[in-house]
DNA sequence: GAATGCCTTAACAATTTGATAATACAGTAA
DNA sequence: TTACTGTATTATCAAATTGTTAAGGCATTC
């Protein structure tokens, strides 16, 4: 994985976001939490979290018209968002997803289930994400076979591609000659030692930044 | 919408069978029924729905394993999946969800719930299957097989009309040719590499549009 | 049945990429 | 310093990949 996924909760209830909090912070999330729609509203502006819990009765807005303003905010359009509802009450849970929601849940919280239902979303949205690996300034998207600079776009012909992606898959990670040429071209295809340097080079040449660090007598490795 | 979507479902009991069927049917939903598991894998095949509904608790074969075969079918990995369930026990439940389904319901069934979520869970791939896509000037429309660009009619074959479709319902990708090929021709067929490219060339001509990319050894990309 | 257009393939040209060798350079130990 | 080991650089050639054109087969339409 990347990053931890951020989850922001919105409950005005303390004991839920605690324990919500808890059990989610168990499985590696990274928990964000606001006691109001208004907070929430606020919270998710500013941190862009991956997915976000609403309580449907809260004090103020419910969670309802909370889920509305926060899809009229461009980079929270694609976001997932989950109900929550003490109500079982099917116009309130109709309406909250039809306002959007990827699904909705109705208390008593089970924490399992809770899990695993977050887990199911972000499995459905895990292949667009996992093509893309960023490392400050420099985004490698498999996806589109791009290398992206400080904005500006880089082109590099497939082995070199391929092998910047595995250096930068494990950054610090010293590659022996031999796993690179293993992975990168196969276990089929015997190429001299020099061939690596000379791609090796031809990154260094592209990129123009320092981010491969040879090891002598043992490999290469990426770095920052 | 292109057309009707279709929807599977299996559930032992004649009762919930028909109440869920008339539930769907008359939100204009095409409806398939069977009254097991192996029914529904064989219905499943045959049909390749867009939405199964799977009751958990089944003679013979459980929801589960019924869904944990219907994922080892190709055409069938994709696939939406509802549990059903009487039991509010949290291991099924989580088991269901591990086993790749997308959401799970308890019963007693609330009809009005069900649509919901099932209109839910398909507004998230309708993106995908949207049949008019627009990038910039360039219109491309599945229903009517045409493209505009500029206000202007572009008539492309059918190859090359899918061929076009295909990269631009993800633009920026690269699509190997392999995955070109087995898109747009299907596994069935066999042709050389030479027909993809002379395809790309006319839709290029036709076009008069840089908007198609070759990245060497990899594949094609639709961009901008 | 003729005409048309689509799909595929073959053949060749153009281009890009990859591998190697030769040489220069850097670091280290004797 | 010298010899030695390993890497960087460069130019060059071979190989792989794609672009282009033309031609034939096939199906559809008129």
């Amino acid at each position: 994985m990347n990053s931890p996924k951020k989850i922001l909760i919105a409950d005005d209830e303390p004991d839920i976001l605690e324990i919500i909090q808890f059990n989610l912070a168990v499985e590696g999330f990274e928990v964000i939490t606001a006691k109001n729609g208004d907070e929430a509203i606020e919270l998710a502006k500013k941190h862009l979290p991956d997915l976000i819990i609403l309580d449907v009765m809260m004090p103020g807005k419910t969670g309802i018209e909370t889920c509305n303003i926060l899809r009229t905010h461009p980079a929270l359009k694609e976001t997932l968002i989950i109900f929550l509802s003490a109500l079982s009450d099917e116009g309130t849970e109709i309406r909250g997803l039809e306002s959007g929601a990827d699904d909705y849940l109705t208390k008593p919280i089970r924490p399992k289930i809770l899990i695993s239902k977050v887990i199911a979303l972000f499995r459905r949205l895990k292949k667009e994400n996992e093509s893309i690996v960023k490392h400050g300034d420099l985004i490698i998207n498999k996806e589109s076979y791009l290398i992206n600079y400080k904005g500006d776009d880089i082109i590099l012909a497939r082995k070199e591609f391929e092998l910047l992606s595995l250096l930068a898959s494990k950054p610090g990670k010293v590659f022996l000659r031999n796993e690179i040429l293993n992975q990168v071209w196969g276990t089929e295809v015997i190429v001299g030692d020099r061939t690596i340097d000379v791609h090796i080079r031809k990154i260094r040449q592209k990129l123009n930044l320092d981010c491969i660090t040879t090891v002598k007598g043992v490999g290469y490795k990426f770095e920052l």
